[in-house]
DNA sequence: TGATTACTTGACATAGTGTCAATTGACATG
DNA sequence: CATGTCAATTGACACTATGTCAAGTAATCA
């Protein structure tokens, strides 16, 4: 929306990202933005009021950089439901490991600060929208299983993709991106999809 | 293992539970610990080192308090590997919410803190035993779907079962505790078991 | 020349963990 | 009774990180 994003502003949030995406998200301190900015830590509060609404301000330019939106473009042009559902679950399922250490900065944040917890709570409504509309594809092509209504099934795509999923199976279990985008797309169709 | 736990050290870790089970995790300091215990704050430190240490203490008293490993019990007896499946997914998921506060806790901390990471990696490692051992049992029965190794297949119960999923399902999708175990048990024969 | 803007420096408040030293009260033992 | 020990108390302090404030500087614009 607002474009006017000083020079100052962007080479913070540069810094902010970068530590963020290196560090996995670990304890990235507004002294380490600021250092990394080439800014004092002070100056960085004349940006950005707290260092919630900093995280937040990232994860909206990481956004804009990765064009989180036109991801979304080959799983709503898919033609069958179940084509519709690999498609979102490829390209979300990529997305996740690009945000992770600005998700796990975020999640840890939300913890205790509310700012951090709406912001946080928007963004993953708005990629449940993603499911929902999956799923309603598969309901269009008569394809889903007949023991989840609508809602449920929602409810169980979304946790499937979520981040802390993607967390446990890469990170505690070792599997690789790869494997994890198709097991979790055989799985979500072995769940999902009647007609197997 | 070893007794001789003193009356404080004992009331310490009663209140610690207590508040932990009470605010779902959140914030609970040391402080708080040591006034519903009846003592100064730094005679908290007289038996437990760290806050870590507190907490994972805690957790092992939940755990004798609770017994544990008695809930195992019809899980190990089972006659099927369906059953067993079953079983075991009964029995940590009723679990689930009696530790859930101490839990996150530990979860937070261990996001900053080796020692409280070791202490949680190893009871998410007792618990994929569990899986691992239902998985087993539906192998030695033949009703493994032949799409998963005995590996992967662990990996995603384990996932399934883990502590972020339950929450996912039961606070940010509203599900009651009847529900989560009624469709994640669904979940995991569609999942697992061949012959459907 | 003077004002405005962006930034700097240094000091400080606050919250929470963890440490330390000096002290107290109870109880046990020679 | 004297002494020592143990558990706990109090108060002070170090440390880390966020966030605030005031005073000063340097560049730019009118």
């Amino acid at each position: 929306m607002s474009r006017e994003t000083s020079e100052t502003k962007t080479r913070i949030l540069q810094a902010s990202l970068h530590l963020l995406e290196l560090g996995g998200g670990k304890g990235v301190r507004m002294s380490d933005i600021a250092k990394r900015a080439g800014i004092s830590r002070q100056a960085v509060y004349l940006h950005f009021p707290t260092r919630a609404a900093l995280l937040v301000a990232t994860t909206h330019y990481l956004d804009d950089l990765r064009g989180s939106e036109d991801r979304l473009a080959p799983s709503r042009a898919a033609k069958t439901g179940t084509e519709r559902l690999d498609a979102f679950i490829e390209a979300w399922g990529s997305y996740i490991p690009e945000i992770h250490g600005i998700a796990k900065a975020l999640m840890a944040m939300a913890e205790t600060d509310i700012e951090a917890r709406e912001a946080w709570s928007t963004r993953m409504q708005d990629m449940r929208e993603g499911c929902e509309a999956a799923i309603k594809a598969l309901v269009d092509d008569d394809v889903l299983t007949a023991e989840h209504s609508i809602e449920q099934a929602t409810d169980i795509l979304w946790t499937m993709l979520s981040i802390r999923t993607w967390e446990q199976l890469t990170r505690e279990c070792g599997w690789s991106q790869a494997l994890y985008l198709k097991k979790t797309k055989a799985l979500a169709r072995r769940v999902f999809i009647a007609s197997l």
